[in-house]
DNA sequence: CGACTGCTTGAACGACCTCAATGAGCGTGG
DNA sequence: CCACGCTCATTGAGGTCGTTCAAGCAGTCG
């Protein structure tokens, strides 16, 4: 069923990461090819959703990255989460709901509406998961910033990163495409990109990882999860992938 | 409405936080006293819910203040967030929910379980701000912890617990009851309970605040506001207490 | 090739931490 | 009613992690 999709256009990450926490089943493929009719491309830096506007409709993100970020009257830089591809932006039952933050597109990004959750029994559990998933990442990110210091930051995020690319098949062995300066990295983080460029260079050195034109290769992920005391995050008793 | 459950027992405050959300209708009342019926005492430092268990049902908070807390392997400890009376936790769609954060007494606190949404709109709205707002929270949380200093981040807590504890009519003039200790707000904003004390007491000389005894009173919260440069939270384009 | 953006490196500084000791407040038991 | 023990607030001295400022370098794009 995923493949009448694919013939239509290649969603294939987002989709993938969305049969991955829940299966599709036919009323959501339908739902999605709808939906895939109203994709629209984004340029880098331009913003998606502005914070404390309305938000007009859910979005799911095709392909790219975006982030939800949050900017200081002086100028400091916050960023919140970054949005891969099958990310759901703008979930939420209240009516008439705000953006509590801005959305921006980090690189090129192609997002659609997102299908209405009632199409689909499978697609409403779906987004219930990608929203605690989402929320599950935020508390990850709190401890982060609290209680972790600069080379644990770093390595918690890259596992971070490795963990939700995986579920939407956008990691080969080790190693991902991270389309992030160390700057970016740095405003995720709580840190200055001077700081983060000496511990990436850190990790280098001590074999941790590889980093070059884009693409960034964790040497041993378990290994380095185990060095900074990392655990998944798990959202629900049911594994995901698994039939209901 | 409301003084049917006042009748019963003195949910107040937890009450009057979710009729501020939303104004509750008599299904919502109804089934709010129902609810009261399982209320049961919980002693401070005991889990109210443990890390990775599945969670059982929705609690809503009576009285008393509650965390939600990451241990690390080390002893580090973060506050995630903290859980006042009226605040709903564990919240959520999917099946087979999982806590992704332990939840803690930090006070004697009373919960009860959540009346389940679907025994009225106006309750179900209600939990959707809610949960909306806890995850703005969360959110400026996050700013707080990368891009605040000390100052800024004592402050803006500070203002937020205000702004919280409003809803629920737990707050006189600009003053509080605090119940926290100065670690447990280093744990809370990522510093030690010295660094706390230290900027606490810089507060005091600069005549912005005065706390003893469990009570905290801010002299010109807007003030505050504006020297920290703090924005109230909203979610909702329709302002709480609106008749909808 | 120039202009730009992002990475790299050095030196000095400072916000916040660590360690350690003292004091204040409060409940408990004798 | 006092002594004891406990928790929490306070204060000092010294150390460190991460910042700030500044400059040089490499890759990319028009």
């Amino acid at each position: 069923m995923i493949r009448a999709i694919r013939a239509f256009r290649d969603p294939g990450a987002a989709v993938r990461r969305l049969n991955t926490l829940v299966p599709l089943d036919e009323d959501a493929t339908l739902a999605l090819t709808d939906a895939l009719a109203t994709a629209r491309p984004i340029k880098p830096r331009r913003e998606l959703i502005g914070e404390g506007h309305e938000i007009v409709e859910p979005l799911l993100i095709l392909s790219g990255w975006a982030a939800r970020v949050r900017f200081l009257a002086d100028g400091r830089r916050q960023f919140l989460s970054f949005l891969l591809p099958g990310d759901v932006v703008g979930l939420g039952h209240q009516t008439r709901p705000v953006a509590t933050a801005t959305v921006i597109a980090l690189t090129p990004v192609e997002v659609c509406s997102a299908p209405p959750r009632d199409k689909s029994p499978a697609l409403a559990e779906a987004y219930a998961l990608s929203r605690a998933l989402d929320e599950a990442y935020l508390l990850a990110n709190i401890t982060r910033l609290g209680r972790l210091n600069a080379q644990e930051r770093i390595g918690d995020l890259f596992l971070e990163l490795l963990e939700r690319l995986r579920m939407a098949g956008l990691e080969s062995g080790n190693s991902f495409a991270l389309p992030l300066t160390q700057e970016m990295i740095a405003d995720a983080l709580g840190l200055t990109s001077v700081h983060v460029n000496r511990m990436i260079q850190l990790f280098r050195r001590e074999g941790d990882l590889t980093w070059k034109t884009g693409r960034l290769t964790l040497t041993d992920p378990s290994a380095l999860a185990r060095k900074i005391n990392r655990q998944p995050v798990r959202v629900s008793a049911i594994p995901f992938g698994t039939a209901r």
